[in-house]
DNA sequence: CTCTATCACTTTGGACTTCACAGCTTAATA
DNA sequence: TATTAAGCTGTGAAGTCCAAAGTGATAGAG
């Protein structure tokens, strides 16, 4: 099995080796990405509320890995209530523009099937 | 609660509607579609050897996923051994074509924190 | 002065996913 | 007779995700 018979050398095979891809491909990631970057800065709660599946422990583990990775800013405020923004990086940013052909094709897709 | 006071009236806003995004969102199903884009006709063996950190079952329940989402189809010769060839339906391409940049991206980014 | 609401989370115990590994098929080779 | 090949399916264990309840401090209502 080793010697690995891949008959393209083409560097996009390589791909898989990739953290960020690793992340993607967790649920509510690319959803996450979208809402931050349509609003510029969000709050917790307005991210809950666009994407109600999600549990709050998920979606704050979501953005914990996100702003690990560089590509979303935690801002809090010491107020209370709390606040706290979320922002896209300009990493996260980058992201989510070339994010933006595959959301916008899904969404096509799903109106043309529903 | 109710009301959902999001700011932007953005269609981009919806797109955690989708079908197509939950599948993205699991597991190796984006590597799976850069192999596949990437070789033409694959075998299963193949993605084994490219994804090998993926269990033959998931592997297996991926490739499933993708063929009931009409994104890739499964030939199946009666052999012995048996041979199943899977490739990338004009759907499926058109994902794949909207999802390089994004691949790109995140390989650039890999090799530039490596 | 107690009571509730606010917001951004944590914690919890259970359900659902994914894992590595073994087994199945059938026919040609060693 | 035993092994090998390819593409799976089944197993129990490990990991991930869920809904629901709890946490913290304070401002305003009664």
């Amino acid at each position: 099995m080793e010697g690995f018979d891949c008959a393209t050398d083409d560097p996009r095979c390589y791909c898989l080796l990739s953290d960020v891809l690793d992340l993607l491909g967790r649920k509510y990631v690319m959803d996450i990405v979208c809402v931050v970057a349509v609003h510029g800065t969000v709050r917790f709660g307005t991210l809950e509320a666009h994407i109600p599946e999600a549990s709050t422990s998920t979606l704050s583990a979501r953005l914990d890995s996100l702003e690990d990775a560089g590509l979303l800013t935690r801002e809090q405020y010491d107020e209370i209530p709390p606040r706290v923004e979320y922002e896209l990086t300009d990493d996260g940013a980058e992201l989510a523009e070339r994010l933006r052909p595959v959301l916008e094709w899904a969404q096509e897709r799903d109106s043309a099937t529903a």
